[in-house]
DNA sequence: ACCTGAACACCGTTCAAGT
DNA sequence: ACCTGAACACCGTTCAAGT
């Protein structure tokens, strides 16, 4: 995916060396912040020292982006446009599942990207596709148009929720991780709580696709109880 | 709650004027933090801001707080203490609905903070409080521990999910918004999206207090359906 | 013990000038 | 049309010096 350069002399900056030189593309300028904040954290994105692994004065970055903001919106799109809808197969369970999973698939194959996509609002044309997506499965499930979009809202809390907590809580918190789930799992029993210390094993660890499946079912159980599936 | 000083001359800031000298304090900086935070936004409580607002210099404040991301994590923290744990009643519905709803009103105490509790998972023991009365719940209710922590992050995502929504949402995107709703109405009708257009009169406003109750229901109904409530 | 001035190494963004 | 140097108004944080 990218090419190291290696007639260029050591660089003093983490991460990979920077581009030579360039033509400066609106595309290429997303691309490269995704890809720097896919390694070194959304917080390592700056307008200069994005310009700087581009190998590109910092302003000229405003010839083609509106400002960090908007960079942050162009990224979050992106992330978003990586979606692939799953074709509906008329079954109210497999569908909802399906979209929800193809959610997720988009958000974690950019990790550290993601977190945009479930904190920013984008008014955007490609937010509506996945939306007109899960009307459709919850109106042929025969929701009216009011009770769809209360449950499109509700699926969408706890996939966000959900999602929000396996990638913010990082590469650590996930079950095969080695030192930390002893030191948390001390800590929980430090509390002295007794249902904390009771459940302790369980907290100390966090399985993301198995939990992200058992909220997912529990949602899913209680709209197919508002209306008999077919 | 905050009182004007008006022996100070016009200040070029904005917000309300900075504190006249006074005796620097953790309490005091998180305070001021947290105010400061609720009237002009995160993104506004820098370690200079803050330290000019107190009418001290910058540097001040490091004898007290470990930096500005600690400084963070204690907002986090005492918004997250200012949610009262509700009394049992022994019924699994009403228990269940009354603490979400308790941390619901802890968040929205301080909406601009807010996203801090909803995005820092602090090890702190003041999040294990609600995380005891949780499980305390679902124990009573017959869950054996680790399903009871599988529900619990359940609920917990949901929770989340919805609140980041209704939060940085920000005072747009309530009902009683004037011309921002016409606005979001004609955008939906214009994506010419079958489902979206019929659904944009609901789509185009959020109640939240609605919204929330609605996809709360749907939870605890499914987690009854899991096991017989008493 | 607490405060602070100066300094370091950064930011985002504007603007006028270059090609 | 696109790029850039200089400049403005900021950041967080360290460190040595003050009281």
């Amino acid at each position: 995916m990218r090419e190291a350069e290696p007639t260029r002399p050591a660089e003093p900056r983490r991460g990979r060396p920077p581009k030579g030189r360039v033509v400066l593309t609106r595309k290429l300028i997303v691309t490269e912040a995704m890809a720097m904040a896919e390694d070194r954290g959304l917080d390592s994105v700056s307008m200069r020292g994005l310009a700087r692994q581009l190998g590109v004065d910092a302003m000229s970055l405003y010839n083609h982006v509106d400002g960090r903001e908007t960079l942050l919106d162009a990224i979050t799109e992106f992330v978003l446009a990586g979606m692939e809808l799953p074709p509906t197969t008329r079954q109210f369970r497999n569908d909802v599942y399906a979209i929800a999973q193809a959610f997720r698939a988009a958000a974690v194959r950019y990790p550290r990207c993601a977190p945009l996509v479930l904190t920013r609002q984008l008014g955007s044309f490609v937010a509506l596709a996945p939306v007109e997506a899960v009307l459709t499965i919850l109106r042929d499930a025969g929701f009216p148009p009011q009770r769809a979009v209360h449950a499109l809202r509700s699926v969408l809390a706890y996939v966000i929720g959900a999602l929000l907590r396996e990638l913010s809580a990082g590469p650590t918190f996930s079950g095969d991780n080695l030192g930390g789930v002893e030191k948390r799992l001390s800590e929980l029993e430090a509390s002295e709580l007794p249902h904390v210390v009771e459940a302790a094993p369980f907290l100390a660890v966090c399985h993301h696709d198995d939990e992200f499946r058992f909220g997912l079912d529990l949602m899913i159980t209680a709209l197919e109880a508002q209306f008999q599936p077919r």
